[in-house]
DNA sequence: TAACTAGTTAGAGTATAGTCTAAGTCAAGC
DNA sequence: GCTTGACTTAGACTATACTCTAACTAGTTA
């Protein structure tokens, strides 16, 4: 048999950005779940454990709260499809919003930066 | 003379969506200055008060912490025009990659969904 | 074999941004 | 003149999300 990519904790973190506190923070509080350990009591994680740190990086980045995002990874985990659309369709709407806002803003500094410039 | 518009914490707060805990908060850490107080002791805010706490309210939404947002108020504040500037312009940057990752979220998003209604 | 590196744990500490409580003051209406 | 309601203060408390420390172990390298 050959080997799946099998990476420790520091690789995991360069892979997705996330600090080696941080992974193990998600870990304590349930977000991700416990890896796999080697002999020596070290976490292994694999391809599909850098997708959902990146799924969850993702996530947290369009401004989804973790307790949110554990609502959502446990529904992904049970497999329960309906509630995960139920959960995207709310974040997409959530995501519109925010694009509408920022294009709000990007509209305001302009106008405020153009008055300045122009003074 | 004829009166300015004048009002107390309650109302500056339902003018702005601030809790009236929050407008204290911001004067306690230097954000909004100290207003004027009536023979009472209690806080007397003018139009110019709506004014700067809704473009405080505008640059937190837009993901600038309060401790930047106290430093644009102060550049403000002193009329220094050339800081205000650079500031804004650099958050205007800070907008538009905000809006690039959005765009990024939606699509991704969108495509999760697309996938998993397939299914 | 001794040092070095990378990992482990529980739990303490930090940063940011509020949010609320307790105890009090003051003005208006009944 | 007393209750009611809106205000005042200092300071304690909460929530969210890390971030780090101390003390330890296990494997590798000079």
């Amino acid at each position: 048999m050959d080997k799946v990519t099998v990476m420790k904790i520091s690789q995991l973190s360069q892979k997705s950005g996330l600090s080696k506190f941080t992974i193990r923070y998600y870990e304590k509080i349930k977000l991700l779940d416990k890896p796999q350990k080697d002999q020596s009591g070290h976490r292994n994680y694999g391809a599909k454990d850098v997708e959902i740190v990146n799924w969850v990086t993702c996530l947290k980045k369009s401004g989804m709260p973790l307790e949110k995002i554990k609502t959502y990874t446990k529904a992904y985990k049970d497999n329960d499809a309906n509630k995960v659309s139920e959960l995207l369709d709310i974040h997409l709407m959530k995501l519109k919003k925010q694009q509408k806002d920022i294009e709000h803003y990007i509209e305001i500094t302009e106008k405020k930066l153009k008055k300045l410039k122009g003074a």
